[in-house]
DNA sequence: TTGCTTATTGGTCGCACACTCAATAGCATC
DNA sequence: GATGCTATTGAGTGTGCGACCAATAAGCAA
């Protein structure tokens, strides 16, 4: 007859509490980052007790990179839907261009310095990296090579068309990051010059002229 | 009369002390990351005790921050001396090039990773990344300057093509990192084609086409 | 040689972390 | 309403971290 007072239990199903706490991981890694996912602090934001997020992920790195896989996967859905919606090859690399340099694309790019960083000492985040960075190449791979296919862009090897183009934005995420910040519009125009050269199109083509 | 055994010590003077710790914090930070320039660990490399590092630097972070700024100072002064050894810009910019985009400088590009992602928490690290980035990007333009002035490079705006170099070398930096490593040296060369066609060079004229 | 300054130590504190496991209570089923 | 399965808890372990500080010895100056 201890006075200790008995903690309230819900109980759900194991995929939905799994999938609760993989969805609140993914919202900690993007706005406090990786390295802020731990038994505790996603245990609070559920409400409920740590011992509960062990018993799910024994290993907390497991969950570090099922969260990371979650919110990259997501935000791949936004930026490059797997079943183009309506529009050209050309209009949604464009989207997709304006959305990863401009300020919406903060977090993700965040993520994914985080996310490439911490790679070096986890080797289960690093798989997840390497099939993310894999899944957004394709996607974007094919988003070139239908534009091609239909005569918008002209590049003599689609994938590497897609790596530089990805390797443009990464470069100026990167620099972002610290927070000179926003560099002058100038760069980012300098930039989609490259991807529109690239890609055979005219000056502005990809991104408004500054 | 314990049977303690005392420690001997080793008195130095303080500059000198001072300078080995940074020295050895910068090692680790280049070799380990910067999450691991610990009290502990510094003190263990220098063979001394841990309150003798806190002695010196009273918050890690301050030490985390000077070991990031003596490493990358070091690097930039092999990258690109500030008092330019013979050669013209060109040659300068495309060891520069190469140097950034070799092996060679592996350790120092996940160290510029490591600082970004960190700076987000750290403001006095954050303090340091901003003075590097600006420290290096005066540098480089200079070296572009250098070159429109002398005829071998045209560009409009040498700065702005100096971080757009920056920036190209950051994307395949951070792409490498994760170990996709070594793209295709194809990506280089295409990388290499961007900054050519700045600065209004000829193909391969920065880096030899693959 | 003696004395004094101070660089260095050793010990300790409090905190946050991941991980473990027996006990327990929620709930679907009958 | 009773029963059984198991999702969840509570309590605890051990580790590593930064920070603090009184005591101490190294080595310079007198």
């Amino acid at each position: 007859m201890t006075s200790s007072v008995q903690r309230k239990r819900i109980r759900k199903s194991p995929d939905d509490r799994r999938a609760e706490i993989v969805e609140a991981a993914a919202t900690v890694a993007l706005t406090e980052g990786l390295e802020c996912i731990t038994l505790r602090r996603i245990a609070e934001q559920l409400d409920v007790r740590p011992g509960l997020i062990s018993h799910y992920f024994p290993a907390v790195e497991d969950l570090v990179a099922e969260a990371f896989g979650s919110a990259a996967t997501a935000e791949l859905e936004t930026l490059l839907p797997a079943d183009p919606p309506d529009g050209s090859p050309l209009n949604h690399l464009a989207r997709f261009f304006a959305r990863t340099t401009g300020p919406a694309y903060d977090d993700m790019s965040r993520l994914w310095l985080n996310a490439r960083h911490l790679s070096r000492y986890r080797p289960v985040l690093r798989e997840r990296v390497l099939g993310q960075e894999s899944l957004w190449r394709g996607r974007l791979t094919a988003v070139v090579r239908a534009g091609v296919d239909q005569g918008q862009f002209r590049t003599e090897d689609a994938q590497l068309a897609a790596v530089l183009i990805l390797v443009v934005i990464d470069g100026l995420a990167s620099h972002a990051n610290t927070g000179l910040g926003n560099h002058p519009p100038s760069v980012t125009r300098l930039a989609a010059a490259t991807a529109e050269r690239e890609l055979g199109l005219p000056d502005g083509a990809l991104a408004p002229t500054s």
